[in-house]
DNA sequence: GTCAATATGTAGCCGAGGCTACACTTAGTC
DNA sequence: GACTAAGTGTAGCCTCGGCTACATATTGAC
């Protein structure tokens, strides 16, 4: 039990700069998939993906691209640059700890899959530790 | 052209990008604190809160306003509606279970405090459930 | 009551992330 | 080679959530 009131925003840190930070990752995860599936990665691909507009798809890559994660000329496919692959990696991995973990602690593989998404730009690396953790335990008493 | 292929904006909604919700949740939960706190809650409340300018607190209540979260006249205090008050109480709700879960499984208070603010408003009700029947499993036995 | 400090409002700017409408390229098919 | 469908680009508009600069209101001390 909660017994008095949590230190809600104890400090400030209202970095809402997050936000521009877990567009790269879906993106960069999203490329990454696209590509091991169907050979490369398009625009529209990424626009299935995300449920948007070409457009939306167009502009978001070019302000990945000019962050150095992605490359791709007119007409072309969306690549990882080195450091957009490494993202993906990362990004990836912390989806899967938390996707395990929530099935580990009895959610549905539909609820968790959708969670999963949602949390994963938001864990703590020492959140991710507890989590993986804890799956370990628990997959281990139960196999 | 008739493009009929591509429904693009229908079938998977618009779960992507509700963050506007995520903000209402965020300042009706401040605003139920801050009044709590300070008997009345008022602009500079929530610029301190959010660390961010009154200008972007002063418009954000605008449209809170329009959607019925809250009240405020020129220079009064910002009031929180039945409807405010009602999603201020499940936020809370949320945010406890939250917090409570990830101080449960061994994160510290400090990391729990900011992943819980971070994850709060992406958990299905199932998932929330899975974290507090987990939390209850766990406080009961090391207490 | 006056005055300064604090709080709030307004104007105007920006970038991210959405969209539609339209123009153009690429890739197949005949 | 020509035509068409799908993919991509560009122009222009929107909202949200940020900001600074400046104007006005409220409040407290004197």
């Amino acid at each position: 039990m909660t017994k008095k009131a949590p230190p809600i925003s104890d400090g400030h840190r209202r970095t809402r700069r997050d936000h521009s930070r877990e567009t790269a990752e879906d993106y960069v995860e999203a490329v990454a998939e696209i590509t091991v599936e169907h050979g490369r990665c398009r625009v529209v691909d990424l626009a299935r993906r995300f449920a948007v507009s070409h457009v939306t798809v167009s502009k978001t890559v070019s302000r990945l691209s000019e962050s150095g994660l992605v490359t791709s000329e007119p007409y072309g496919p969306v690549e990882l640059t080195a450091r957009g692959q490494r993202l993906a990696r990362e990004s990836r991995r912390r989806h899967e700890v938390v996707y395990d973990f929530l099935l580990a602690i009895g959610v549905s593989e539909k609820a968790a899959a959708i969670d999963a998404e949602g949390i994963e730009h938001h864990m703590s690396p020492e959140t991710l530790k507890c989590m993986a953790e804890l799956t370990e335990k628990i997959t281990r008493k139960t196999p």
